[in-house]
DNA sequence: ACCTGAACACCGTTCAAGT
DNA sequence: ACCTGAACACCGTTCAAGT
């Protein structure tokens, strides 16, 4: 039977297994078997179709939030930051949604009311709550999205031609630091690590 | 003249004034006055000419760089994220851009390079500079990307609207934080003050 | 009430043809 | 060597028509 949600289903399998730019308004109706207009009464519009991929991702998000309930702050950071990697690796090219639009639907601020709980849990100040959860967000988000996109190019160009690409002494640092960028790098221990000095960041702003 | 510069120049110009979404093929032919098809021996693809929109910005900023050579390695971390918030402001659509793909353009190891120099002179140990230059970029570029696309809905939903849309008892921190929440975001100073603080970051990486 | 089908104004790109 | 023009296989969406 039609209906929304089964659309939003179809939409995030097609763009999980062909991409977003496979995920035509035709292409989704072929899938639910009906013609493409006869879509736009139940998701409005292509633009509304994506947004409808956000809220179902946020959807998908939240019983994880709530597992970790009653746990310390700093578990709860670090497992909503690997929650974020693990969503962005279930859905690689719907992921750079959640960059678009403001996070206000009922779900969206279900988790940003988890962040802020964690944050006063930790002792933030009221005032700092707000910025230190689009901080870590931020940052988890934009982690997320280069990995999924390559940007951090894993296993991709090697090193030591980035070094050559520049002209010779134009990348000091870059020779200096030779032995470390050959070196393998480990996406899921940098995460991590990274996880681990911002939750300390935020220790640091709740002990001023 | 035709050229790749001249086109490249063309599109960004373009994609700044009508959006990335209006930059076709098309429409960048018909702004330097020749039919779609004369684009492809200069630039190759759709594709190749969004690289090409990529590395005009890494251009754009490294001046940028370069002109606080010298200054305290503080000063130059700041004054990065200050300017990768400026790109990201003059070209709001094509800004997503620098998270599709790795840095390995010449350009962009030169980028790389100057933020390593700033770690290394911060005192990080080598093994650390990389990873913490992938952080102080991501957020940057995370920060910025949000903006411009409204996901810190500056302006745009107002915060009783956002509690409101939640089941009432459902968002409890964000009834306690309602005088907060209620008050102007002021991203400029919130942008200062997540810098500042992973400055701090980087220095008690230093210090270990 | 719900869906279809033709049509419109777009895309990126191939390929043969012009000068 | 460089550019054009027609054509192909796509888009999202409007609108009138069918059941």
């Amino acid at each position: 039977m039609l209906s929304r949600a089964s659309i939003l289903d179809a939409a995030l399998e097609l763009a999980d297994e062909r991409g977003l730019g496979a995920t035509s308004m035709r292409a989704v109706a072929e899938r639910v078997g009906v013609t493409p207009m006869a879509l736009y009464p139940y998701v409005g519009s292509k633009a509304a179709l994506l947004d409808g991929l956000v809220d179902r991702m946020l959807a998908e998000f939240l019983p994880d939030i709530g597992a970790h309930e009653g746990r310390p702050w700093r578990d709860r950071l670090r497992l909503i930051g690997y929650g974020v990697r693990e969503l962005a690796r279930r859905h690689p090219t719907t992921f750079t949604l959640l960059f678009d639009r403001p996070a206000v639907t009922p779900d969206a601020v279900r988790v940003v009311d988890a962040i802020y709980r964690a944050l006063l849990d930790a002792g933030v100040p009221d005032k700092d709550v707000p910025r230190l959860e689009r901080l870590f967000t931020t940052f988890c988000l934009g982690f997320a999205l280069s990995d999924v996109n390559g940007r951090f190019a894993v296993g991709g160009v090697n090193p030591r031609a980035r070094r050559a690409a520049a002209a010779p002494g134009a990348v000091p640092a870059h020779e200096q630091l030779a032995p470390v960028l050959d070196s393998e790098l480990d996406l899921d221990a940098e995460y991590e690590a990274d996880l681990e000095n911002l939750i300390d960041l935020v220790a640091s702003v709740a002990d001023r």
